[in-house]
DNA sequence: GTACTGAATATTCTGTTGACAATTCACACT
DNA sequence: AGTGTGAATTGTCAACAGAATATTCAGTAC
C-alpha cells in the first residue's frame, strides 16, 4: 500500500470519473459537458483526467459500453425467464428490445445521443453489442430446436435473419416514424409470422 | 387560343420548369441551385415561376413525387412479370426494391437527399409511395393466396408486416452498414423465411 | 519517482455579419 | 385581362473572428 492518505486504485478512480462524467452527459450532453467539470465534480484538476483516460471520447465510449451492457442485462434477464416457450420468449426480447429503446429515447435522449455519436466514430461499440444480441438471440432458437417448436439448419444465420427483419424495432431512427402501440403491434405481427417461419413443417 | 405568338399551357410550363430543376437538382443539389438558375433555364425571370409554383420547395416536392412514381412503375414491372410464383415475386419484389434504393444511393446522391429533404418537411410524399408500395406487395400476396402458396387471412395486415419486416431493404438510411453483397444475401434470407412463415402448415 | 497542477497550445464552438437567394410587389407591355 | 419583369423585401447561409474547450507539457510537492 502506498503512503498517500486517500490513494485509490487506478480503477477506482476511472469508476469515479467515469460515474461523474455519466451524470453530467446524461443530463447535459456530451457536447455540453467539458472535461473541467468532470475533473471538478472529483475534485482534481482536467488535465488530470488524462491519467486514466486518453480523451474524452474514451469517456463516452466506456460508458456507451457500460449502457449497452445494461441493455444486454435486460435481455439476458428474458432468456432466463422461466416457464415460456422458445416462441413466447423470441417475442419477449423483441419487445424488451423495442421497449428499452424507446424508453431510452423517451426518458434518456441524451444517452442516446451519446451511443449514437460514439457508435458513428467507433464502429467497435455497436458491434459487439451487435454480436452479443445475436448470441441472445441463438439460445432462443437453440431451445426452440430443442424442444421441437423450430426446424432449423444453422443456427447462426437463422438469427442473423431474425435481427434483420426485426431491425426496425431496435433502431432509433424509425422511432419518429409511428406511435407506440402501432410498433408493439407491428412487432408482434412481424414475429408471429417468423416463429410460423421457423417452425416444423 | 390565346394570341401570343409563342403561348404555352401552364401545363407545358410547369414541365419546363420541373424538367431543368430536375437537371439541377440532381446535378448539384435542391440548397446549391437557385430559383434565379432554374428561371434560367426557362428563359424566364424567377419572378415568372412563381406564377407557376408556389415556391422552391413546392418544385421539390413535386419532382420527388415523379422520382417516386417513376420508382412505382419499376414495381410494377416485377409485379406484371409473367411465369413466375408469388413466393419468386416476392423475392423479385424486395430485391428490386433494394436495388433500386441502392442503385440511386450510388449513382445519383442528389436525388435521394432531395427526396428525403422533401419527405422530412412534407410527410404525405412519402405516405403516399408507401401506401403504394403495400398495394403492390398485397397483389403478390393475393396471387399466392389463389395459387395455394400462401394462406393469409387477412392481406392488408400481412403486407403492412412484410413491408415492416423487410425496411431495413428499402431504406437508406442502412446504406452505408454492410455491403452490397451482405445486403443481397440477407435479404434473400428474410424473404425466404417470410416465405415459409406465408406457407401453408 | 509518483501524483498532480497551472499555464501553454491546439482544436472546436459560437455568435455575428455581409452576401446571396427566395419571395413579393408595383408596374409595363401586349 | 393576361404575361411578364425589375426592384424591394425578407430570410437564409457561410465565412470569419473571438471565445471556449480539449489536450499537452513543464514544473511543483511530496
Amino acid at each position: 500500500m502506498s503512503g498517500a492518505r486517500n490513494a485509490k486504485s487506478p480503477e477506482q478512480m476511472r469508476e469515479e470519473i467515469l460515474q461523474a462524467a455519466f451524470a453530467r452527459f446524461s443530463q447535459y450532453g456530451f457536447g455540453k459537458t467539458t472535461m473541467a467539470e468532470i475533473a471538478g465534480d472529483c475534485q482534481m484538476s482536467a488535465a488530470n483526467v488524462y491519467r486514466f483516460f486518453v480523451g474524452k471520447q474514451d469517456i463516452g465510449v466506456a460508458l456507451a459500453f457500460q449502457c449497452l451492457g445494461e441493455k444486454e442485462q435486460r435481455l439476458r434477464a428474458v432468456i432466463q425467464r422461466p416457464g415460456i416457450t422458445a416462441s413466447e420468449r423470441l417475442l419477449a426480447f423483441v419487445l424488451e428490445l423495442f421497449d428499452y429503446v424507446h424508453e431510452q429515447f423517451a426518458h434518456q435522449p441524451r444517452v442516446n445521443e451519446l451511443i449514437e455519436a460514439m457508435a458513428a466514430e467507433r464502429m467497435e461499440v455497436i458491434k459487439a453489442h451487435t454480436d452479443q444480441l445475436r448470441t441472445l438471440l441463438m439460445v432462443i432458437l437453440q431451445q426452440g430446436m430443442e424442444s421441437g417448436e423450430f426446424e432449423i439448419t444453422d443456427v447462426t444465420a437463422a438469427a442473423e435473419t431474425v435481427m434483420a427483419a426485426t431491425k426496425m424495432f431496435h433502431t432509433p431512427y424509425f422511432l419518429t416514424w409511428y406511435k407506440k402501440d402501432e410498433f408493439v403491434h407491428l412487432a408482434r405481427s412481424v414475429v408471429d409470422l417468423l416463429i410460423r417461419g421457423l417452425g416444423k413443417r
